[in-house]
RNA sequence: GGCCCCAUCGUCUAACGGUUAGGACAGCGGGUUUUCAAUCCGUCAAUCAGAGUUCGAUUCUCUGUGGGGUCACCA
């Protein structure tokens, strides 16, 4: 490998919101620029006005930004060559054109829409494959801009390449076709722009998904023929949907990846996550900061197989994540889906291990699990009695409780204190669960919910003593 | 249909041609100071099939099967 400087891009089309799949690619293209303190650029491929979404552009610059996926040359913030918005470099893409065109390596085609699926009719119905090539005419106009401009392929071949990820390449001849240069709109097709943009770019690395391996001898074809040595090639193994062997897209029901942001899914999660989608180092270590993936990424080790969409373990994934924040960016996230009023530091341990994403606060405050905390339960006094226990014993036993807490003063009401005062009480009886159940559903009301000491340490003493009187 | 790509537990994956084929998620079963959570331990589970090369094949080759991609004035 030579010791140009690694420049990685990202290249989507603003065609609207931004899923798993085009994150992933993007971040593999990152990461590859940073292992080796390259640059990577993010350039917007808006050659199709007909698809082009509004809004699109702010959102996957956005969904980048979230990630912490920072372009070092974009649209928004330029860079050495010129505008990275396809639709503003439309002399450029003129310009190789015509230099083809005096290499007799393209021309103007003749043909009508209608003539041309006429063409491929014919061939459909003697089911052999559709190459335009076997209609290329003769004699060639003069390209005046109102045609479209087809590349003249220049040698019909096979063709060998090497690949990063897939090794060594090769496709048929019947790969190779006459492909259209400029349409009749004047905007340069994806083949011949992104080709120009990567050489004119300095491109060293193209990492995409392996729907381009079919139509890579037609771009080695064009490489040729402008005398440019193609970048490397990195072909990225597809997605699935999850549960099934469909390349994953937005018809399968593939979210916005802001939607993940939305539900409460750490950044580090989905770096973390969708990094090893795809990708592995070796070995059984599965949680990585972004700082590890960068030192460990190596395109060898990019997977050639796809790989399924994964909820349950991203879940998990996110706990383990969540599980590495500081208290300080804990409180921030936590408080974010928390009511006002909700809002004590002291819950944020005990919400905390009861999440996998951020969202589930949501589903907890519905549930009415969180409410104990701040005001009195109310709950069927028969259920304060534990399963091996009488009314009367369970009396004896709150009693006994409060009093034992009772020694204790505001300051010492921790739930260390707490549970060695509980404890002492809870192992003279013949189930411990004849004491701490009682006072557990004392505090909280529910058949389910953090152990009584903790409660008590949050309520404090004599919320906590209150609580206990009035279950008597 | 032509061309091309892929193939290890249900899923994500590991394994210089030599391992009892390892780990993780999920599942199941337990332990842990009452319930849920968390945690710990255990357990189930895979080399698509058939040939070939080799002392030895998950690994290399071929064929088959299965899955996927692509054949646009979309990217």
């Amino acid at each position: 490998m030579s010791d140009k400087k690694v420049i990685t891009r990202f290249a989507p089309s603003p065609t609207g919101f931004m899923h798993v799949g085009g994150v992933r690619t993007a971040l593999y293209a990152w990461l590859w620029a940073k292992k080796n303190n390259g640059a990577f650029i993010l350039r917007i491929e808006d050659t199709d006005k007909e698809r082009e979404v509004e809004g699109s552009i702010a959102h996957i610059m956005e969904s980048l930004k979230w990630l912490g996926i920072q372009w070092d040359q974009g649209p928004d913030i330029g860079g050495p060559y010129g505008s990275y918005i396809q639709s503003e470099r439309l002399e450029l893409y003129k310009k190789y054109a015509l230099k083809l065109i005096e290499k007799g390596d393209a021309y103007p085609d003749p043909y009508t829409k209608e003539q041309l699926d006429e063409f491929r009719k014919k061939a459909d119905d003697e089911k052999r494959p559709f190459l335009y090539r076997e209609h290329r005419p003769e004699n060639f106009g003069i390209w005046d801009g109102t045609q479209a401009l087809r590349f003249k392929t220049p040698e019909i071949k096979s063709y060998k390449w090497h690949d990063a990820v897939r090794g060594d390449l090769s496709a048929g001849e019947e790969a190779l076709d006459d492909f259209i240069l400029i349409k009749t709109d004047g905007y340069p097709t994806y083949n011949f722009a992104h080709i120009i943009d990567d050489l004119q770019m300095e491109v060293t690395h193209i990492m995409r998904a392996d729907e381009f391996i079919s139509s890579t001898p037609k771009f080695l074809s064009l490489y040729d023929a402008l005398g440019i040595t193609p970048p490397i090639f990195a072909t990225l193994p597809p997605i699935l949907v999850e549960g099934g062997h469909k390349k994953l897209g937005k018809r399968d029901g593939a979210k916005d990846i802001l939607e993940y942001k939305k539900e409460g899914y750490l950044k580090e999660t989905m770096i973390n996550f969708l990094a090893l989608l795809g990708w592995n180092p070796g070995g059984e270590k599965e949680i990585y900061t972004v700082d590890e993936l960068i030192e460990a990424f190596t395109l060898e080790r990019i997977q050639i197989s796809g790989a399924q969409m994964n909820l349950e373990k991203l879940d998990w994934m996110n706990k383990e994540h969540i599980k590495k924040m500081n208290l300080e960016d804990l409180k921030n996230k936590i408080f974010g889906f928390l009511p006002k009023e909700y809002q004590n530091e002291k819950i944020i341990p005990v919400i905390a291990e009861r999440i996998a994403k951020f969202s589930d606060i949501t589903e907890m405050l519905e549930k009415a699990e969180l409410n104990f905390f701040f005001k009195e339960p109310i709950y069927d006094k028969t259920k304060l009695i534990y399963k091996t226990s009488t009314k009367e014993q369970t009396d004896i036993n709150i009693n006994n409780a409060i009093k034992s807490l009772e020694d204790l003063n505001e300051s010492q009401f921790t739930k260390e204190n707490v549970k060695e005062a509980l404890m002492q009480l809870a192992n003279a009886l013949p189930s411990r669960g004849e004491i701490l159940h009682p006072i557990r559903f004392a505090l909280s009301g529910l058949d389910k919910s953090p152990d009584p000491f903790i409660i008590a340490e949050i309520l404090g003493k004599n919320e906590t003593i209150s609580r206990l009187q009035k279950a008597l």
